[in-house]
DNA sequence: ACAGTTGTTGAGATGAGGTCTCACTTGACC
DNA sequence: GGTCAAGTGAGACCTCATCTCAACAACTGT
């Protein structure tokens, strides 16, 4: 759950597909790196006064773009994001403390994968999200 | 996919929860009856200039809360509520024009409660949404 | 190292979507 | 019909996010 399970090297990536590598995009994703329980874009934009607001936003929406980031509307209308470490997995949001975990289960891909024949329409993609109570806010509710 | 399919008297439902019959919450309910897939805030607004739009607000709202009506975020953002006919299920959205159909599998249903065990937590609840091309959808598109 | 080009930025205006306030109205019950 | 709390409507307000546009700075070729 450290900054290092994230894929290496996320300016590169950014680089990479042709975007500039910019102050403000290096203050974010360096800050983004140190958080694995998911972000708001306004703890970004009050962690980080010297960047401006329109520029939090952006460069979330170009992490979204390039696929290195995913966003997640809380069941209380909230949105969160997440870097992800893998490109699909699923998510389980404590809806205590609103850590953000990945999840990922061959099975259910599978099964997914099994109910495009069921369904009348051509699926495209899904989404999964579990509403739980992480272990930290079980152990700490003693 | 006719209004009949769903749950009979929604303001029977209402009256028994210990909320007035009141004209506007008629009106909304009325209106949504006719709308099996899916329907936006503003949309019952632009449709009931009579009715004021925090009411529709309200109203919707009231819907969610005795469980008749569930709520449900685009992939662009946007919001749209529909109402249920089953306590669980889960949504098809058509990506194209935007229509939510529900959907039901008991295998799913299983599965999810078997992932309770590998996942570290209490598990709450979870969603699970279909980005799809609908029929109709698929069909017009020739 | 340097200037040109062009993508990027920040401040603040703007917009979408939804909630709040509060005086007024209305439905439910006697 | 009278009472009164629940419900309503108009519009202010709030939150979150995007847009605008002049100023800036990162790559490019030299």
């Amino acid at each position: 759950m450290v900054a290092s399970q994230f894929r290496p090297d996320l300016m590169s990536v950014i680089e990479d597909m042709g975007y500039r590598i910019t102050q403000p995009r290096r203050d974010v994703v360096k800050l983004l790196e140190t958080k694995p329980d998911g972000f708001g874009a306004e703890e970004i934009n009050a962690a980080l006064p010297e960047v401006g607001r329109a520029t939090v936003y952006r460069t979330i929406r170009l992490l979204l773009d390039i696929g290195v980031s995913c966003k997640l509307v809380m069941r209380d209308g909230s949105t969160k994001y997440s870097l992800a470490r893998v490109e699909h997995h699923h998510h389980l949001v404590c809806v205590r403390c609103g850590t953000v975990e990945e999840f990922l289960d061959s099975t259910i891909e599978r099964l997914v994968r099994a109910i495009g024949a069921e369904v009348s329409g051509e699926i495209l993609g899904h989404r999964i999200e579990f509403d739980i109570i992480c272990k930290t806010c079980l152990d700490s509710a003693n």
